[in-house]
DNA sequence: AGTGAAATGAACACACC
DNA sequence: GGTGTGTTCATTTCACT
């Protein structure tokens, strides 16, 4: 992998607050021609620092008021691809991932209500691999970034 | 709240997967000229549908290659604010929810290695109202959308 | 690696259908 | 909701350091 310079992460930083600055205005705040941020913004994108830019959406605006953590417990040895391609069906899932400890990967979802929720659950279960499930439904959310990173100034702090 | 019709929500879902597009783009794929497109993003973000626009990055090329789901245990009735004032000041955590269950919450956590991720345990674990702490750290992720959302063409289906 | 200039094209605000 | 116009501004490419 490449190294980023305090300029690249300066830039990163400008990015992840506002997608759609200009790169005069990110060059202003980071002390850059234009050109020059979009030569670096091109070349953080071709080595996949930057894999896009996206709208931050307010879920519930779109009425996916549910949400829900479920630990996927699976037969003896199943693989992380079958595991995967158990979850990859359902557009409820929005992210999964293979975990330390008793479970075997824990999955976030987003369904529409309660009800919702529970069709998921049904179908998750009825997925051969899957033998057992736990569900923690989520009360309320206190920190969520847009995107799951931690802010890149914060990088180089510490 | 509002209602948004289909047109809003190819928007949306334009959005979703380029937050860049140009509103002539955007206006070609959903049937709208630019200007009317330009009208709706407006209302939606300030409807609150549309909270801004972010760059979509890979946090392992940040050096944040380490990540963790750690269940809070708080003492008996530990308010959603309390917990919130003891995760927040940890900038590793990226996520935190209160879920039912029997953990009080869920935080998710970002860190550059496992010693950094063993100094953050030792930190929240510090903190007054958290009592004990189980973490599941994360082997591989297996599905994550940029943006915590089912894509929106999904929400009018089934 | 950086700047600066010139041409293309997008955004924006307007009046209007 | 769609055009159309004009201004402003960003993007992009090029020449140059």
């Amino acid at each position: 992998m490449l190294r980023l310079d305090e300029l690249d992460r300066r830039i990163v930083a400008q990015l992840l607050e506002d997608g759609r600055a200009s790169y005069a205005q990110i060059g202003d705040r980071v002390g850059l021609s234009a050109p020059a941020v979009k030569r670096r913004v091109d070349r953080l994108r071709s080595d996949g620092v930057i894999n896009g830019f996206a709208a931050v959406v307010d879920p519930a605006a779109l009425g996916w008021t549910t949400e829900a953590f479920i630990e996927i417990f699976c037969t003896g040895a199943t693989s992380p691809d079958e595991i995967h391609s158990s979850v990859r069906g359902h557009p409820e899932v929005v992210a999964a991932y293979t975990i330390s400890g008793d479970a075997s990967a824990l999955v976030h979802v987003r369904a529409r209500d309660i009800q919702h929720l529970e069709q998921v659950l049904e179908r998750l279960r009825r997925e051969d691999n899957i033998t057992a499930t736990k569900t923690s439904i989520v009360l309320s959310r206190l920190i969520g970034r847009p995107i799951d990173a931690p802010v890149p100034t914060r990088v180089t702090a510490q």
